[in-house]
Parts: C-alpha cells; sequence; structure tokens
DNA sequence: TATGAATGAGTTTTCATTCAT
DNA sequence: TATGAATGAAAACTCATTCAT
C-alpha cells in the first residue's frame, strides 16, 4: 500500500512546516536571537515536536542551508543547459544567483558562525562543501567557455569563479550593513551587472 | 593641573589594553564565542577591572567598530589629499580598504548581528552611520572626480561608492567561508583590481 | 464464555513480553538509563501500548519487582517443603537466593530509589513489603528449626533471617561496583557458604 | 603574604559547604532526585556559584565519594597502624568501617549507577578505583596476618577481604530497603561481628 | 582603582505520557 | 486494540554583569 508513502509525504511536509517558520525567523533576527521556542510556536506546533524532525537547532539551519545550495546549483545547472551564448547565460546566471544569495544572507551568516562549532556535524560539512564545489565548477564552466570563445576575459577559470562568487555576496550583504527601517533604494541590478561585465574604467587605461 | 591629563592617559592607555586584546581575539573567533573572561585574560586584568572602561561587552564591539571605522576614514582622507589622479587614487583606495576590511571582517560580522538589538545603543549606531556616511562621501568623492574627467564611467557616484564598498566586503569574508585549515591560495589584490577596474568582458560588447 | 479466558490469555501474554523485555534491558543498564521507547522496542510493540498493559514505567518495574519476590519466596517454600535436614536446606536456600539476588541486582537499586516517590504507589510498596515478610517468615522457619535443633546458634531468628538476607544482597551486588570490562574472578558460591556457616575464625576464641 | 593562603582556605571553606549540604540531600534522596538548584539552595548560594567550584553535577558526587573512600582507608590506616593481635584489629575493622558504609549508603548506589557514564570522567574512576586498590590492601593485610598467626582461616587473603567488604556493604543497605518511617530495631554490631567471626554453626559440622 | 566571587536569567534538550486515528 | 505523533515539564549548565572588599 502506498501507506508508507503517504507518511512520507506528511513528514516532509511538516518537516517543511519547520523549515518554513525558521527561514522565516533566521532571515529576521540572526541565528542565536532565534530560540527553538520561537521556531517551535511559528511553526504552530510543541517544542519537543520539533525534536522528532530535527535532531537539533543546528540541523535545522544545515538544512536551510543545504536547500540553499541546492537551489544555487539547480539554477546554475538549468543556465548551463540553456546553451546559450556564454554572455547571456553568465548575466542570467549574476541575476538568479545573485537573488538567492540576497534572500539568504543572514543564514549565511549564520552558517560562517557555526561552521567551526562542535555542534556542526563534519558531515553536514561535507555536504555543503561538495555543494560548493558543484557551485563553482558549474560557474567556472560557463566562464571558460565564454574565455575560450574569446568573449570573457583569460584567466584561470576558478579563480575566476570565486571572483564573481565574492562580488555577488558583497552585494548581498549590503541590506544587512544599512540601518534597518531606513531602507537605501536597492542597488539596480543593471549596474552590478555593468560593473562586473565592464568594470568602471571609460576605456582601456593602465 | 596636569595630574588630570596624565591621569586620562593612563585611563586610555588602559582602555587600548583592552582593545587590542578584544581586536585579536575577535579576530580569530567570533563575538558570541569569546568572552568577556577571555578578554580580561589577554587583557592582563580582571574581569570587573573591564567594566571600569567599558560598559558592557556590546560597547567593547561598538569601540572596536568605530576604531576601525576611523581607520578606513582615514585612509580615505589621506588618499583624497595625496591630489593624485583619479585612478591611481582608486587603485590605492582599493589596495588599503581591502587590507582593512580583509583583517575586520569577523568584527564587521559582529556588528551586523548586534545592531538591531537592544543592548547596542542607538548613540553608538549613529556614531558608526555618521563615520559610514563620511566613508560613503569621501569614496564618492573620489569617483566623481574620475567622472568628470572622463576616466570613469558615468553613475551617480553615491551608488558608485555603494558598489565598490560591496564588492570589496566580499572579497574580504571569503577566508571565513572557506573551511578553515583548507588555504585556498589567496585572491590576489592584482584580479580584484582588474576586474573592478576593467570587468570580464575583453571588448565593448553589449 | 471461553472467549474471555483467551482474551485474559493473550494479555497476560503480552504482558509477560514487555516483563521480560524490560527485565532484560534492566538488568544491562540502570533504570534511567532504559526509556520507555527502549522496553517497547525490545517488546516488539508500540511505545502507546505498552501503556495498555502498564500504567507507568514505575508499573513496569514493580511487576518485575513483585515477580521476582514471588520466585524468591517459591524457591524458600519449595527449600522449605523438601524437609531436609536444616543444614542441607539452608545451603540450598542460600544458593539459590544468591543467585535470584544476583540475577536482580539492578532491579533492586532501582526500587530503592523509587519505592520513596510518589510515582511508587503504596499499594505496591504494600504488596512488595507482604512478600517481604513472607520471604522472612520463611527463612526464619528455617533458620529457626537449626536453632531448635542445636545445628545453628541461638538468635532471635527475625534477625537472623535478616542477618542472612543482607549478607546474601550485598555478594550479590559487587558485580555492580567492580569495573565493567575488568571481570573479577567471581567470588564462588563455597567461601560465601563457608563463612555464613563457620565464620572466619579458625577456633572458638572470644 | 598568607593572602594566598588564607584565599584557599576560604575556598575549600566554601567547597565544604556545598560538600556537606549535598551529602545530607544524597543521604536523603537519591541522586537524580536532587536538583543542582536543591543542593545550591542548601548551601545557601546561587546555582551559578556552586558551578564556581565544582565543574558538574557529577564532580559534586565524586568528591563526596573520594572524600568517603579516603575516610575508610584513613579507619583502615589507624587501625593497622595500632598494632594490635588481629582479631582485635578486624573487630575494629568491621565496627568503623560497617558506620561508614551505612552513612554513605545513598551515596554508594549514586556510584553504582553513574560510574558508567560518561559524565563520569575517567579519571575520577581511576581515583576512586585507587582508593578502592587501597582498602583491599589494607583489609587483606589484616586477614592476612590473621591466617599466618593461625587466628583467621586460611583464604587467599584478598578474595577474603573482598567477601568481608560484601558483607559490610550488605548490611549497610538495609535501612534502604525497609521502609522509611518504618524503623525496624536496628541490626546491632554484635550480631554482624558474631557472623562473621564465628558463622551460624554452633558447631563444626560438614 | 582593581578584582575575585556571586548570580539569575535564559537556552537546549530529553522523556514519560496522552491523543487521534 | 495498536500506534506514531505531539507535548509540557523539568534539568543542567553558561555568561554578562554586579557586589564587596
Amino acid at each position: 500500500m502506498n501507506n508508507m508513502a503517504q507518511k512520507e509525504a506528511v513528514r516532509q511536509f511538516k518537516k517543511g512546516l519547520i523549515s518554513d517558520a525558521s527561514r522565516q525567523l533566521f532571515g529576521e533576527r540572526c541565528y542565536e536571537e532565534v530560540t527553538v521556542q520561537d521556531i517551535a510556536d511559528a511553526a504552530g506546533m510543541g517544542k519537543a515536536t520539533l525534536y522528532q524532525y530535527f535532531e537539533s537547532k543546528e540541523e535545522v539551519l544545515f538544512s536551510l542551508l543545504a536547500s540553499y545550495s541546492r537551489d544555487v546549483t539547480r539554477v546554475l545547472e538549468s543556465c548551463c543547459d540553456a546553451n546559450q551564448d556564454p554572455y547571456t547565460t553568465l548575466k542570467k546566471v549574476i541575476s538568479l544567483t545573485y537573488r538567492l544569495y540576497l534572500k539568504n544572507n543572514r543564514i549565511f551568516l549564520a552558517y560562517i558562525s557555526l561552521k567551526r562549532t562542535a555542534a556542526f556535524k563534519r558531515e553536514w560539512l561535507e555536504e555543503l562543501n561538495a555543494l560548493r564545489e558543484r557551485k563553482f565548477d558549474l560557474l567556472a564552466s560557463v566562464l571558460e567557455k565564454g574565455s575560450e570563445q574569446g568573449v570573457f576575459i583569460q584567466v584561470d577559470s576558478r579563480r575566476f569563479a570565486r571572483v564573481l562568487n565574492n562580488i555577488l555576496r558583497g552585494f548581498s550583504l549590503e541590506p544587512l550593513e544599512t540601518r534597518q527601517g531606513e531602507p537605501i533604494e536597492a542597488l539596480g541590478e543593471d549596474i552590478i551587472q555593468s560593473i562586473i561585465f565592464k568594470g568602471i574604467l571609460t576605456d582601456g587605461e593602465d
């Protein structure tokens, strides 16, 4: 019978409730400030119930990180599959990646804080590192293709990927730095794209 | 009398001991992981003594942030004063700012977490915001000058400054994201400079 | 109708499954360390099902204690019935009782801890006390018979029974005190019997 | 200056307050039932203060166990030093050891429960094992001397010591088994001594 | 002024028991 | 009847901050 499958579906649905609640909360406040009780309340369940789905508060964060990383990878994969010219591909990559980064900026911050602690399991770290590697592989492949075609400059594509990643990360953190409640006019994607592609010089000086 | 000035000097010296110790510790571990006891030990004094110089752990962080922001401002000011061509000036600005950001990346992270909390006094926030404004003013002035001279592209110089700041911030956080103990070959300043100035396109496409 | 009896038989059978499982577990780990989930798992049923047969974890322990006490009583009764000479009878009593104590030493420990708590029902305590009384009656009767026949020393047979009980209890706890994994050569029953019967003096000093 | 010594003395005094309070509480209720808050309250201090003197609840128990074991050892040493005939010595040993065991019976029980857990540090176990060894050495030496002089029976003195220890332990636990509030007339030491020395047979049967 | 000592508020996690199917 | 899921109560422990000397 598909009783088993249904059970698992329900279970995944409930895990989803917890994930959604925590995603929301971690998006508003930082990891340490959000208590397990908060998450349970927001997910509409008892605190102990949460522990039936996640073994610890850290695992809740991990599941969010993994899901977010998988999203990034998926986005990159679909961009690559599209098989367009490197320039168009990269424009899309930048746009989609930036939006994902922006949405999860506080979770990324929590990751940086927690990954060194003992509570953060080695296997989680390895899974996230693997996803990270995959991300860089995909990013590098796009860049390499562009280099080969003479569209992008010639640089070690791996370093190139790191550069791109760092730039996007930097942009994604800006909203956290500026005072909440005083929303600065968002930095349009156009300017980001422009800088990345063309730099700030008007002309080939240097 | 001179006695008063001397006392104040001693006081500032002791505050400096605490600042130095905490700068060191916050550079190694994240804000939450460093205890007040750790700082007091590293500063060579009792825990209670620390509270004679700073009203709270948060104020210690604030003082570090303020000092670091003032350093950035000072760097920018000296670059501007040098009165060189915009391109040379900006190269220096990027190099020096990036280094300061890199050195204080963990402190910046703590700032993001804490600035919204009640423990972080409004007046501190205002002081830091003022320093931030000053930084952007200086950055924008450099960029504007370059734009006027036709060396840099024409963009709202304020947005331009934010772009630059975000990019440098992004690069400065990379060491925190990569797995400790597996030191990646650092991303040279040259590539950062190159991207910022010239972008990644080989040629004026788009 | 027979249906009723059969139902009750099934019920008793299931209770037996739980008892057997818990006896096994309480023999390996202490009461607090064994969870209700552990017992249910070992008994091959759901946790909630267990509560259809026992009202609480404490009652599971109680049933074990009662069963064990009844075993002791039964052993004593059979020894007395055998109608052998007091010395032979007592030797058998000591041997069999010691073995039962040894096997249930951890359960006895749990009993001591729990019997004062509110969760341990007064009626259970009374039932166990009654069984205890019965045990002492039987023990005392054996000893008294021996005293009357001049084989055993003359002491208040009730106190005598307590002495015997305490000595056997003491021996039965030794395996719990010694470091697990470093199994000491077990203290043979012979030496226990010898001490109890003849003491440690070679000769009637004092 | 003896400032340092005085500080240490005060510290030891405070540790003593905690030890005394916990000894009292662990004597009344079992280890699990006594909370850290209970101990702190009884010692007249805050919960966190207790953690300045002991690193964990387990360490409080350990210190009690160690102190009690040292007491036993000290008693045995003083008995041996007295250099009296083995019989007199052993009588004293039994009497004093029994009293110490009786006083600490519930703590001993807690030890049995906890020693296998991870929270109970290996070094504590080793220290207690060493004290235990020392106890058996002393006990064995008394018994051996008696055996050599032909006063006590000839048995491997080490096994002999274990026998004695087990018997005394058994007696010491009786008060825990009987229903509190219904104090049975205590089993006099005379009968314990008598059994140990002369056994229960009137005469050399077997 | 300098400081060790004291502390309460707060957090994660476990587990026996009940509920809903 | 059988059971997985839900849960509140409880407990150990930490740490920034204050107190007393």
